[in-house]
DNA sequence: TATTTTTTTTAGATTTGTCTAAAAATAATT
DNA sequence: AATTATTTTTAGACAAATCTAAAAAAAATA
């Protein structure tokens, strides 16, 4: 059976969101797809009828194993062609995320464990996020927040908790990114802001927000 | 502006009707795209407002200087996709059309360019089509290798590498010779023989020797 | 518990690309 | 030139995915 690119659309934004909820109401949906919560109820309906997920009216939606098997091939594509277009063509780590999310829905079987193959079987794409094998499993990240990181600790950022152009465009001013080394040399309970020390430069303080959504493993 | 999948599709297609033809018919749009006449011809008043073609009731159509523009782009998509399939990924080159079907739609001019660069900016696609290049020239094939032709084009041979009567006496007695007209029927990756067929005769293989010593002009 | 607020669903309309069937224009044939 | 055949267009309908506005259900609050 094949599924629309919007249908795609739809089973990964649940895939992503019931991570944290379990289930996912309609309006959550709505505001991950800039669609509208009748929209939604609508396109829950055709998914349910495909056996994709299961919904009861205002109750909510789950994948079903079917759906989450779709949700994890997408997933292992985007993934994929983000780790091509950086490793491969040079694209910055930060723009990779638009183009891949054209390309994950080509459909094609073999291409993409031929593109798996020349590329290594890499288990994290260039945001640090596990890439899912052919058979849907993925790699646990040793990843933590780097509002957790202990004091004086030699990390490396490897991840970061959203994808917005706000963030990237913050990363960017600061000169932060996948691969950056810091230590933490404070942190103030006040405003939860967190002092970090990258080589050769002068110590800095980020907010909170930064902070978590920023992941690191140590050194 | 950018264009739906399917308005690429139309214009794709009467760009290659159109090299053979001048304007393009109705019926023969539906043909080519599987479609039903009827709806050709709401597509076409779709099109003619967006300025991509002329067009003018029961007269067929033309493609304007824009719509040439869009369809060079889409074949430079489609033609590099090809190359990258074959040359990078080790696809056979008899499978990747319909992969490249659904590439050549992928909207990012970063990612052609970085692409055709990753490649080496190459001339010609496996089917010794010619790539055109970011301003939609394209290299004029005057003589290729035989052994370069692609599958089923008809083409007329121009020329031969060498003289020796060695070559000429097999020439003559499989009755080939200059402006011989032909077609690549398959070719087999084994001894890289070609199954060569021409009109009004049964098709026969030639060897890899003779093929790398005759060249062509498609037609 | 009754009332208000929020969330979700239904009903009906819109857009894109398609179709069938019938009408109109063009081309071919006698 | 008149008739027949073919091609092309129009008219009206349909499926997919969306929207707005109103109704229904659930949750929150008084």
């Amino acid at each position: 059976m094949s599924f629309s690119v919007t249908e795609e659309n739809y089973i990964k934004a649940i895939f992503h969101l019931q991570q944290e909820d379990g289930t996912v109401s309609t309006n959550e949906l709505a505001a991950e797809l800039h669609t509208k919560a009748a929209s939604v109820t609508d396109m829950l309906k055709k998914l349910k009828a495909k056996k994709l997920l299961s919904y009861e009216r205002y109750k909510g939606v789950r994948l079903t194993v079917e759906g989450k098997k779709l949700a994890l091939g997408i997933v292992r594509k985007h993934r994929l062609w983000e780790y091509f277009l950086v490793d491969t063509l040079q694209f910055g780590w930060d723009e990779v995320h638009e183009v891949a999310e054209e390309l994950e829905h080509i459909s094609s079987k073999k291409l993409v464990e031929k593109l798996d193959a020349f590329l290594g079987h890499p288990k994290f794409d260039p945001h640090g996020d596990p890439i899912p094998d052919s058979h849907g499993k993925m790699a646990v990240q040793q990843h933590i927040n780097l509002i957790d990181l202990g004091i004086n600790k030699m990390a490396e950022i490897s991840g970061v908790g959203s994808q917005s152009t706000e963030l990237l465009e913050l990363l960017k001013h600061k000169n932060l990114g996948i691969g950056t080394r810091l230590e933490v040399k404070k942190k103030f309970s006040f405003d939860q802001s967190v002092e970090i020390k990258i080589k050769n430069q002068n110590a800095f303080t980020i907010s909170q927000q930064l902070a978590q959504a920023l992941f690191v493993k140590i050194v």
